[in-house]
DNA sequence: AGCATAGTAACGCATGTCGTTACACGTTAC
DNA sequence: GTAACGTGTAACGACATGCGTTACTATGCT
C-alpha cells in the first residue's frame, strides 16, 4: 500500500510524544541537546530529522532510531515525487 | 538484531545490479539520467542515495525506492553513531 | 596506436541542518 | 498595566552534501 499524504515527522514528534508527556518546546530542546529553533523547526515541518536528531529522539524517548528516520523517508519520498515530474529513466535490463 | 558493519549502497548498487547486468557505469549513468560522475561516487560510498536517486534506481531496475533508501539510511545511522560519541541527551518521561 | 571505461580533482550551484541573536505575539501571573 | 514565559520565525553564518561540467589520469581491449 501507498502512503498517499505522510505527515511530517515533526507533527508526529509533537503529538505522539511531546504533547502527551506535557513537555515544553523549550524544555524538549534543552534535553535533547540542541536549540529550540533547531527543534521548532522540525516541529513545524521545516527542517527533516538528521540521522543525528534520530539518534537523540531514540535516546530521549526509548524508541529506535530507524523508526524515525523511516518517517522521514517515506516523507521525503513523497514530497520528491510530488516535486519531480516523471523522471527520464531508462529500464535496464540485461545488456 | 543490530548491523554491525551496512556496506554503503553503493556496493549493493554495483554488485547486484550493474554487475549481474554486465552494464557498465557510463551506460548505467545515461539510462538512470545522470552524470557519469554522480554514479561513480555513490558506486564508491563517497555519496549517498538521495531520494530522486531512489526514484531513478526504483524506474531503472524495478525495485521500490523504499529499499534503496533503507539501505542507506542504516548507513546513515552507522556512520553516525560511530562518528558522534555518545550524545548527552536526557530521557524524557512525564513532566 | 586508438578507443572505451573508470576514478577523481577542481569548481560552481542549490539545498539543508544547526547555531546564535533578535523580534513579535499570546497567555498567564503579579 | 507590566512582567515572565512559551512559541514561531526572520536574518545571518558555518558547514555538509548532491549534482553537474570539464579535464586529467590510468587501464584495458582491439
Amino acid at each position: 500500500m501507498k502512503m498517499h499524504n505522510p505527515p511530517h515527522p515533526g507533527e508526529i514528534l509533537r503529538e505522539l510524544c511531546l504533547e502527551p508527556l506535557g513537555v515544553t518546546v523549550t524544555r524538549a530542546a534543552e534535553a535533547l541537546g540542541v536549540s529550540r529553533k533547531t527543534l521548532s523547526s522540525i516541529l513545524n515541518g521545516r527542517a527533516g530529522i538528521s540521522p543525528e536528531m534520530a539518534l537523540r529522539l531514540a535516546k530521549a524517548f526509548g524508541t529506535s532510531p530507524e523508526s524515525w528516520l523511516n518517517q522521514q523517508m517515506q516523507y521525503d519520498l513523497w514530497v520528491t515525487e510530488k516535486s519531480v515530474g516523471k523522471l527520464r529513466v531508462e529500464k535496464l535490463s540485461a545488456a
